[in-house]
RNA sequence: GGGGAGGUUCCCGAGUGGUCAAAGGGGGCAGACUGUAAAUCUGUUGCUUCGGCUUCGAAGGUUCAAAUCCUUCUCUCCCCA
């Protein structure tokens, strides 16, 4: 499933392929976040052109809207979406931190409240995988407990118990999925911020043997530093021989460093959320194009860039665009972003396999954090 | 020509004697956003040497005190002729 071509001699960075049931995935990547069938302002050929071939999916949204009929009556996912790449998609588990208001954790599995309309659904880590399996998933993770910093060790505790037993029974349902469905299973290791909980977890998920083991549970409001503490600490208990994952990291900061820890694929909305806010991704770190200073700005968003919007648009267009609140601001932002993290996703799998991830590291962060504009 | 309504801070619009530099929108400016309840949310928005100063169509007046009351002027809108 996994083919790992070059490794970072000073670095756990690695670089390889990812077989997956709708095509190979180059290795480190970052995941668009499609969570209602569509990476949101872009059409899937803008995204698929750019080099995209995994993308993500939400089975909260997607079960509460358009709902499982609807999905298994098109055929599933792909051919409901008319995405020919590969999704994976999220168990549900983040919105029952997100959603917390709503919702009830029980041993059985999770109560919540649709955000839509209100009624009562039952997710158990047994439905999560039928669902995922009836959209056709390439990936797909275990219904989890994600929780949030700053909790005691023993609701930490109570939370892994919780994600280890969900897990055991999604990887037991797994295993008796329909032939012909070859769709994966990723675990995800918890623990929350105390080391004996991260250590505990991996041990717990890795010991059900799932084709791809992920971290979650990061990234959830604590500082950088803690992050990178706890990203390093957790992701040297992952084995050599699987896909690795961080779940819902998407700053070039954080994904250089979880690289650096050997991770393989990321996915985040952040890239397309502030985009769709008018904040875009230069090599000079972030800009806003909303700002006065960018009113008479007739410079592409980043003169560096090859990507059409930097090709064709000026930042003043843009700002009026975001300003007018035109539709294709958000559009021509979404793909900037997009198309900015897949070419440095290039350089960094190029990087390592000339093995100098480390130093492109610190020099794309030296002019990343410089505040060169 | 007759009758009526009204002119409020960048805009719309509330406010009919003190608690009003003046509600609420919009716009402007800035910030946030990390497994998407997010094309969203938050802050700020007269000047200031922080003591105050200048604002509510204009001018005058009443009052301890006026955006609010009175007089005149001016402008806008509606109805009738």
């Amino acid at each position: 499933m996994i083919q790992i071509q070059y490794k970072d001699t000073q670095t756990r960075a690695r670089t390889g392929v990812l077989s997956l049931p709708h095509g190979d995935v180059e290795i480190p990547a970052f995941m668009p976040v499609g969570t209602n069938g569509t990476v949101k302002a872009l059409k899937h050929q803008t995204v698929d052109q750019m080099g995209y071939t995994l993308i993500l999916g939400n089975t909260y949204h997607l079960y509460l809207r358009p709902g499982m009929e609807v999905i298994k009556n098109a055929g599933g996912l792909h051919k409901f979406t008319s995405w020919k790449h590969n999704i994976l998609t999220d168990s549900g588990g983040f919105q029952v931190f997100s959603l917390a208001p709503f919702r009830k954790i029980r041993e059985e599995g999770v109560r919540f409240r649709s955000h839509i309309d209100g009624a009562y659904h039952i997710f158990t880590p047994e439905s999560v995988v039928e669902t995922q399996e009836a959209f056709g998933s390439d990936v797909q993770m275990v219904l989890d407990v994600c929780t949030p910093p700053d909790i005691s060790h023993k609701e930490a505790l109570n939370a892994l118990k919780i994600t280890t037993n969900w897990a055991k029974r999604a990887r037991k349902r797994w295993d008796s999925r329909v032939e012909g469905y070859e769709g994966r299973l990723f675990g995800i290791i918890q623990g929350n911020f105390y080391e004996d909980l991260r250590k505990r977890s991996a041990e717990e998920i890795l010991e059900l043997d799932t084709p791809g083991i992920a971290i979650g549970g990061l990234s959830v409001g604590e500082p950088p530093e803690m992050f990178k503490d706890y990203l390093h600490y957790t992701a040297q208990f992952l084995p050599d021989d699987k896909p690795r994952y961080v779940m819902g990291i998407g700053t070039p900061d954080y994904m250089l460093e979880a690289v650096e820890a050997g991770i393989d694929m990321f996915d985040c909305v952040y890239p397309t959320r502030i985009a769709r806010n008018g904040t875009c991704f230069t090599r000079d770190g972030l800009i806003a194009l909303k700002n006065q200073k960018f009113l008479l700005d007739n410079l592409p968003i980043d003169p560096e860039c090859d990507c059409p919007v930097c090709k064709q648009y000026s930042r003043s267009y843009l700002r009026h665009l975001f300003k007018a609140k035109e539709i294709l601001g958000p559009m021509l932002v979404s793909e900037h972003n997009l198309h900015f993290l897949c070419r440095f996703m290039e350089e960094i799998r190029l990087s390592i396999r000339d093995d100098r991830f480390k130093v492109y590291k610190d020099s794309f962060l030296k002019r990343y954090n410089s505040k060169g504009l």
